[in-house]
DNA sequence: AGCGTTTCTGCAATCGTTTGCAGTTTATCG
DNA sequence: CGATAAACTGCAAACGATTGCAGAAACGCT
């Protein structure tokens, strides 16, 4: 069907091993015949078999990315990221969706690893790790975004307890003094460290931790919409939210928009990760951006360097945090500011109102 | 490294072929000696090696599914319905990003045919009709969302005469009468049948079209900011946009943010797709609904019924077409209601304020 | 028991590459 | 020119599975 190196050899009158030699530019052939070959084999449109090659060399040119799912938009940039990446440099990535259940990764890792992958940047569920730590004998592995204690496997992390730190400041700054906090799985380390982000930024302000005020959930909009109802009927509910878990930002805003609250005027909002329409939202959404692209393209990095080191690309290094930054926009509103008159409406929606009306001729 | 099929073959003191046909299960074995080299090839942990096995049978358990990018919410779900389907059927999932770009497009079918993938669903940009017609040759391959006018290869559509048709009838119910259409390029097979079916809506009821309200622009959103500007800026600027181009939608939101336009008081807008958002903004999004699951499902379906049918899995049928749906949510109003008193606000802002203020305490 | 079937098993070739080894050519230099 | 080293080339064996073919074993039947 497809013409392959023998075609090629009987086209130049040379052996397939010859061929093969002048093809692959190992330089155990001379410039004459090297060149020679290189033009036949284009003239013939010859493409190497990758896997004849892979039976051979053990390696498939086939990188993975295991992420939970590619509703998250971090995900989505990183699978971009990662797959132009890798596109460069002639790996073809195959792009798994592990659904955050551990059966489902474990199934996977399996068939990744029978197709001979050639690396693979995993973000970990936490419950395979002995298996992580087994496969990561036979490729180079990395994880991202979520360690797994169980394995001491290169991981490249955002800066999560810096992250919840600044936001929380940013909103301290503000003047609110009530920070609900809605985070993620307290078992996993995002759901951890930013957790303890905002309690040091509580703590340095001299504000006393509420726990009424600290919800931890699973990584569903429904969490989101439950923490946010616990929050709000609380006798004395926050003058703010920190949503630091991505999901969940859906759920509080259905929440909000059910009681007709006011963001950020009855409410400041302030979420963890960006989503392209954050910026469109009205309000625009405040957010603490953890880094998504930078996270992704040293995640590749890694890889590379592991995958070059054949087996040893151990620096010692076993853990990477990559800075996020506040991104500040129209969500949260400084509190010490006297609140809007109630009945001339806000600033905003009046100026918005009359400008409407110019735009309708 | 891992256990081959030599190594179950010698513990169960057997050949190699036995074993193969064993394990294979091709029914040429008596019941026990099978039996037994299935349980000693669990014992021994024996995964076969697909790239082994490819090599010899020229397949690959590998479906590439080629889209332009994930950004666009109909290529999540897509990419997850895909990738869940042959999850469940032991084929891995190979996600490509095209960029909509045929240079892309064009490089990465080639790398996908090295590595001998069994089998192919792609959103073609269009421009490598030639190639796609020739690879359909060794491998089954089913077009989605897009045709390729260049070639005929089978391929799953949305219903988009009937989609846009749906959607512009619904704004004409509602009493619109001038409605600003944003449209995708008119060299995709989407961009000309949605325009088919808004036209078709607007003759059915009656109103001239007027060129001044439609606008076909490429698939980013700055286009919808464009074109936009152009609709309001009319000397008589529509009542209702019908934004009939996915991924402009943003820009939309951005301008009438600008403008401080309210919707739906002084414009309705009526999308096309779905994000996940839409149900959350407010006010919440009226769209129609391309239905990209079913899509995604009926492209499995077809594609492994060619898969299958071993290169004759020609039916005859060449199209399939998805039914599209209306889904009404906020954005859009009836026009003929007199329009609400400018200094007393909408109904829905001043409740808004007086719950949020209840909910303040 | 003998013969023909049927059922099972093993040998060996094959898929398209890569690569160690040995053999052959070419270059180098006295 | 001849010896020696250097550079190149080809043979053949891998890689781990599948599969046509032929031989061996088991079975049924007269």
């Amino acid at each position: 069907m497809s013409v392959t190196l023998k075609d090629v050899a009987q086209a130049a009158r040379v052996s397939v091993s010859t061929a093969s030699r002048a093809l692959t530019g190992t330089g155990l052939t001379s410039e004459r015949t090297q060149q020679r070959l290189v033009r036949i084999a284009r003239e013939l449109g010859y493409r190497p078999n990758p896997i004849a090659r892979g039976l051979k060399t053990g390696q498939s040119r086939l990188v993975a990315l295991l992420v939970h799912n590619l509703t998250n938009a971090s995900f989505q940039v990183m699978a971009e990221v990662v797959q132009a990446r890798l596109k460069t440099l002639g790996y073809q990535m195959l792009l798994c969706i592990g659904g955050d259940d551990p059966q489902q990764e474990s199934d996977t890792l399996t068939t990744l690893v029978d197709h001979r992958i050639d690396g693979l940047i995993v973000v970990p569920t936490g419950k395979n790790g002995a298996q992580l730590e087994t496969l990561s004998k036979d490729v180079p592995i990395v994880c991202l975004v979520r360690r797994d204690d169980a394995t001491d496997l290169e991981t490249v992390l955002a800066d999560d307890p810096q992250g919840a730190y600044l936001g929380t400041r940013h909103l301290i700054e503000l003047g609110h003094k009530r920070i609900g906090l809605i985070v993620g799985r307290q078992d996993t380390t995002s759901g951890r460290e930013r957790l303890s982000g905002y309690v040091r930024a509580l703590r340095e302000a001299g504000i006393t931790r509420d726990d009424t005020l600290i919800h931890a959930g699973h990584f569903v909009p429904e969490t989101g919409a439950t923490c946010a109802r616990k929050l709000l009927d609380l006798p004395r509910p926050p003058s703010a939210i920190f949503v630091a878990n991505h999901e969940a930002t859906l759920g509080v805003l259905r929440v909000t928009a059910e009681r007709n609250i006011v963001i950020p005027d009855d409410l400041s909002l302030l979420c963890y990760e960006d989503m392209p329409w954050f910026e469109w939202h009205r309000p625009a959404i405040s957010i603490v951006d953890n880094g998504a692209r930078d996270l992704a393209n040293l995640a590749v990095d890694r890889l590379l360097h592991r995958m070059d080191a054949k087996g040893n690309g151990n620096d010692g290094v076993r853990e990477y945090r990559v800075g996020a930054k506040l991104i500040k926009r129209d969500s949260c509103r400084q509190i010490d500011a006297p609140p809007p008159a109630r009945s001339g409406k806000s600033k905003s929606s009046s100026s918005k109102s009359s400008a409407a009306k110019s735009a309708k001729v």
